[in-house]
RNA sequence: GUGAAUGUAGCUCAGCUGGUUAGAGCGCCAGACUGUGGAUCUGGAGGCCGGGGGUUCGAGUCCCCUCAUUCACCCCA
């Protein structure tokens, strides 16, 4: 690929370099999920990037493919299995069960930072991606799996979003569940036309095949019996109630009968925020209620509800609706010199500038004056300060405004009023 | 793990049925303007045509393998 002799070293597949001139759009949304989530009283938790892999096999569930095949798992130096977090919940609530003093509950926190997952690469999916999600642990009420939808659907909202939607349903608790699956197994057994991966699924996870993608599949789901249908009354109560909620509080939602979560752990409400343009992989947000996973992970019994969403897919939303941010201004002022002479001047002036706090830069390549110019004005530098011998002889520097190409020559003493005066709000 | 498409200059791409010095646009560097950007013109640098093997007098073009990228399936944020 390169020029060179040696085969250049490229990144892990499924994994990407953050260049400079895009940091600052991933600062933008950390910036507005870090605002949002402590609006909703969500305060940061920071887990280790590893776990015990037993973790994510006691409660992710041992039959999906992320523990069966995705985990990025290894043996450290004392042979104990560790494995790169491919989701967020679980060391979540690993560290709730851990926290020295009893906390207040619910206890609400969010987390952003990378998960691994060894999957192929298509769009909207990595091998490295960073999600960002938020858990409320120690409380049932409807109106808390309300909240971090709500405070989903916030976040959206503030980043300008509009063509995202929140597809709502329950999936029944443990009472519930196994008569729901017991109609549903009687249901598709007795018919045909399930394609080879659903007759598989019927087996091993028979919710799934409620969203299979091909035609003659959904056909049958459409008239499969509902999970809905076979919520116990405490658990249709609880359902009826997280729609009280988001109807009380605007917020708009469908119900999506079919709709299912593909790790164990979820109870009743599941909950996706899809967008319609961003091709197979068009969840950006997704999560639900999980009132058996803190017993799970050894703890007294206590409800949790959370979601997840990835950051690479929000993005690639934001740029498909022409919301990412304009980029900010990387050099206020280019100092630029002309003959060798000047060019102690030019990095005194440079200096001084820096340390009265502008963002501010010089040519290191023994550029022309011309080619100077040029580079502050593809850095899209408003400002240039330029000393040549004229200007050193007399204790000048000249100051041109890029965008109107006016310029002045003031004393030194006076470069940075006039920055100022020229352009005050850079 | 499965399938398909694509890999030619820094970037985006041409290169007809294999034919000898591999091109364009943009970008970059320099000059026209011996101290000044965004316009124009001129010149220049920069490619073992992803890698390996094969067929052929001859391969960027054909065949095989391999690696990578992309999209889709599986699954999922």
């Amino acid at each position: 690929m390169a020029g060179s002799a040696k085969a250049a070293i490229q990144r892990p597949r499924g994994t990407q370099d953050v260049l400079p001139g895009a940091v600052y759009v991933w600062e933008y949304v950390e910036n507005a999920i870090r605002e949002v989530c402590r609006r909703y009283h969500y305060l940061e938790v920071r887990t280790p990037i590893f776990e015990h892999t037993e973790l994510f096999e006691r409660t992710t569930g041992e039959t999906t493919d992320i523990v069966e095949k995705q985990m990025y798992t290894f043996r450290d130096r004392g042979g104990r299995s560790l494995t790169l977090r491919p989701e967020g919940t679980a060391p979540v609530v690993r560290a709730y069960l851990e926290v020295p003093e009893r906390p207040l509950l619910p206890w609400k926190v969010f987390y952003l930072g990378p998960m691994f997952r060894h999957e192929r690469p298509q769009a909207g999916r990595f091998r490295q991606f960073v999600q960002f999600g938020v858990e409320a642990i120690g409380a049932d009420d409807p109106a808390l799996d309300g909240e971090v939808i709500a405070l989903a659907d916030d976040l959206f909202a503030r980043l300008g979003l509009e063509g995202l939607s929140v597809h709502l349903n329950s999936i029944g608790c443990p009472r519930c569940r196994p008569s729901y699956r017991e109609a549903l197994l009687s249901y598709f057994r007795g018919r045909e036309g399930l394609c080879a991966d659903c007759r598989r699924r019927l087996e091993v996870n028979p919710l799934r095949v409620l969203d299979c993608k091909e035609a003659s599949c959904r056909a049958l789901a459409e008239e499969a019996p509902r999970p809905t249908d076979f919520l116990c009354p405490e658990c249709r109560e609880h359902f009826d109630g997280v729609q009280a909620f988001l109807r009380h509080t605007g917020i708009p939602f469908v119900l999506a009968p079919t709709l299912v979560r593909g790790l164990d752990y979820y109870t009743r409400t599941v909950f996706e925020i899809m967008h319609g343009a961003l091709g197979a992989q068009n969840t950006v947000c997704a999560g639900g209620r999980y009132d058996g996973l803190v017993e799970q992970l050894g703890g007294d019994p206590t409800p949790g509800v959370g979601f997840a969403a990835g950051l690479e897919r929000l993005i690639t939303t934001l740029e498909l609706e022409g919301r990412l941010p304009p980029p900010p201004t990387e050099v206020q002022v280019m100092v630029a010199y002309a003959g060798n002479a000047a060019r102690p001047v030019a990095l005194d002036i440079l200096y001084r500038l820096r340390r009265s706090g502008w963002q501010a830069d010089i040519d290191y390549l023994g550029r022309s004056l011309r080619a100077q110019m040029k580079q502050a004005s593809r850095l899209g530098a408003p400002l240039v300060a330029m000393v040549g011998e004229d200007e050193v002889a007399s204790g000048e520097v000249t100051v041109r405004d890029m965008r109107t190409g006016e310029q002045v020559r003031v004393p030194l003493e006076e470069l940075e009023v006039t920055l100022r005066r020229i352009a005050p709000t850079t």
